[in-house]
DNA sequence: ATTAAATAATTGACTAAGTCAACTAATGAG
DNA sequence: CTCATTAGTTGACTTAGTCAATTATTTAAT
């Protein structure tokens, strides 16, 4: 296959793939978090989050509730700082995560608290419901099938170009 | 395997394919027109659109360059009408697009100028170019591997959901 | 330890994206 | 022909996201 074809089908998955997510994203919609929160919160759910030695200062002066790690995250995520900074507000103003006293040098650390991962757990649910059903009718071997596909394409690409 | 995992094998993908449309993104961010509106002009470019008997009235009555396949587009995009309206607006706007007396029924049908062609194959070009990137390192037996990947991801998926 | 240079965090003001609801025009049925 | 229905269109508004300027924080040099 020329490389040249290889585009064109790349393009047309992506076509494919982008209608796909719109429906997932249909999901976040009825959730009270726009889709760069619900990014954001699941992230913050996948791990705790040391802040890699700089610290906000509100934080630490007056006690806020709000943090650094802000440009780990928007990295991560790729949203630019100034922005995460506010999804960050908004959700320490929700009650969703807090600055606490990391466990050794007593660095903060910015954690879920235990609503925020509720709101968490919720979110998770409803995206895990809406997946489910767009392979409920896969038999055994098409779920392994898709699996297998979707590794490959994983391993393929991200040789590539990144 | 369980379907449970597929779900979580889904959302990994999914996590991984956004980041890698991201990187496509700044492709567009590159260029003058925004997201939608890209995705706007490719589906213009993609065939001419007959609008299926109901046109704008401004159109007619005054020779506005600006039509209707409004809700037609709309639909396939998934754009709000509203908001392709104001991207039609600003083609027509731009001379990139505007209406013209269908062949046949004499129904005003919107379709590309001749500089929307030209901006059309620039955009994709572009877009090409970014895409072949990604897959340049790839040896002929795995650029086949990943089309056929694609296609297998795209079957499975398309005939559980939608 | 003090301070200067460099980098990260934070904020407010601004721009752009997208939605909503009201309004206008076009169509089709009686 | 006219009325009901549906689609198209617009302006006002809300929310998302960016940018540039400010303020903290760290690192390294003295």
């Amino acid at each position: 296959m020329p490389h040249e074809a290889l585009v064109h089908e790349i393009r047309r998955f992506n076509r494919f793939y982008t209608g796909l997510v719109g429906l997932l994203d249909e999901t976040l919609m009825q959730s009270p978090y726009t889709l760069a929160e619900a990014r954001v919160l699941f992230e913050l759910g996948r791990k705790p989050r040391p802040s890699d030695g700089r610290v906000g200062l509100l934080a630490r002066m007056f006690h806020l509730d709000l943090a650094s790690a802000a440009s780990e995250l928007a990295g991560e995520l790729s949203l630019a700082p100034a922005y995460l900074m506010r999804v960050l507000r908004k959700f320490t103003a929700m009650g969703l995560a807090e600055m606490r006293d990391g466990p050794e040098n007593g660095q903060p650390v910015l954690i879920l608290t235990e609503r925020g991962k509720a709101a968490l757990v919720d979110l998770e649910a409803a995206t895990n419901r809406d997946l489910a059903r767009l392979i409920v009718k896969l038999g055994d071997k098409e779920a392994a099938e898709l699996s297998d596909a979707l590794n490959r394409v994983t391993r393929l690409l991200a040789a590539a170009g990144m």
